[in-house]
DNA sequence: ATTATTTCTTTACATATGTAAATGTTCCGG
DNA sequence: CCGGAACATTTACATATGTAAAGAAATAAT
């Protein structure tokens, strides 16, 4: 397991007393599989990063259809992020698909340390932009690839998971049915 | 047309003063159908505004096919946004589909602002939460709908468009062939 | 262990979309 | 005005994917 420390070191360094005072903002939580860390109508509070588990957020259609848009796991940062950082609505579900470690705290609590440390909010801002530079792979990806090259970068991706989680949660994320993912898998052998 | 001020304005409230210091860095430009406000490969410089006129982003697969990202039409901003904030090389094009009137800088000289208009920061770290926000949604559109209802959303976000860029270009932007485009459109009658 | 439940795979059929080629259309330069 | 080039539509066929239902396998509950 990638710590917290070692996971925000690789962004941009910060002076010790920052670091100290930002990861003192942060709490152990224990979660189990089927809770939830954000849900949508809400306006979100929590941040927390994942120290180990599997956490998927998703999206609901208006039928009731559900979107699985990204996984997380160690070492990653985990959070209803548009809501978070506008104030508005949350419009995505987070949900822990195995019991989970997190350090999780609330968001203002970190905002308000911008004052006295100056780099946490330029840490906060190299970590926003990284969501960006990610969200736009992803928004690549789904455009020029199909669903068995998707899948493909799935694996690379996230090595572990596949024996992880279900089946038909990967098949959401590859934005196919599960079937289709059984016919997939079943050409690769 | 939206003026470049009252855009801004619409994002988060500037000092007289910051506001005319940020203005001044853009100067007009003018440029032709077919010219490259950012190309692949290269290190992105320039911010500009859309005063009128039609831009597309667009990413290029290994293979040499063209996939349209977004369009740009009055008001928005205009440039090669990821590599911009994180300095590295850039990855899409920026076309001109029409001649356009554009307000241009080198967004270096934006970031020298900072120190003395703070909130000239605090303006782009809202413009960029806007960015993520607005992609987030495009993601959404991609998995959740089908081409179908993404070409009605197209036609609602873009209402002048579509008599405006050439019908590839659109089904580019949809994520679909020409001909399956022509088909849909067939339907609708 | 045995059953019940959930998950995964398979099958058959329907639909959406891609590819390639032919045909129509529009638009622009001479 | 004409002819060519770029663009749009149509057609025929191939492929990818969806839906629904059945069966198989794995997992959880008793």
């Amino acid at each position: 397991m990638q710590s917290f420390e070692t996971y925000l070191s690789g962004f941009t360094s910060l002076p010790l007393a920052s670091m100290q005072a930002l990861l003192d903002l942060f709490e152990p939580v224990a979660m189990q599989k089927g809770d939830y860390l954000a849900t949508e109508g809400e306006f979100a509070k929590k941040l927390a990063f994942v120290e180990s588990g599997v956490l998927r957020a998703y999206y609901r259609s208006p039928k009731g259809e559900e979107f699985n848009k990204i996984f997380f796991v160690n070492p990653a940062i985990v959070g209803a992020y548009s809501s978070l950082i506008t104030g508005q609505q949350n419009m995505i579900n987070i949900e822990c698909l195995t019991d989970c470690a997190l350090l999780q705290t609330n968001f203002s609590r970190i905002l308000a340390l911008y004052e006295e440390h100056p780099m946490v909010e330029r840490l906060n801002r190299v970590i926003a932009e990284d969501f960006f530079v990610k969200k736009e792979r992803r928004e690549m990806s789904l455009v020029m690839n199909d669903a068995s090259e998707r899948y493909a970068m799935f694996q690379q991706q996230y090595p572990e998971l596949e024996n992880q989680v279900a089946q038909y949660h990967i098949a959401s994320y590859l934005g196919i049915t599960p079937t289709q993912l059984s016919r997939i898998r079943a050409k690769r052998s």
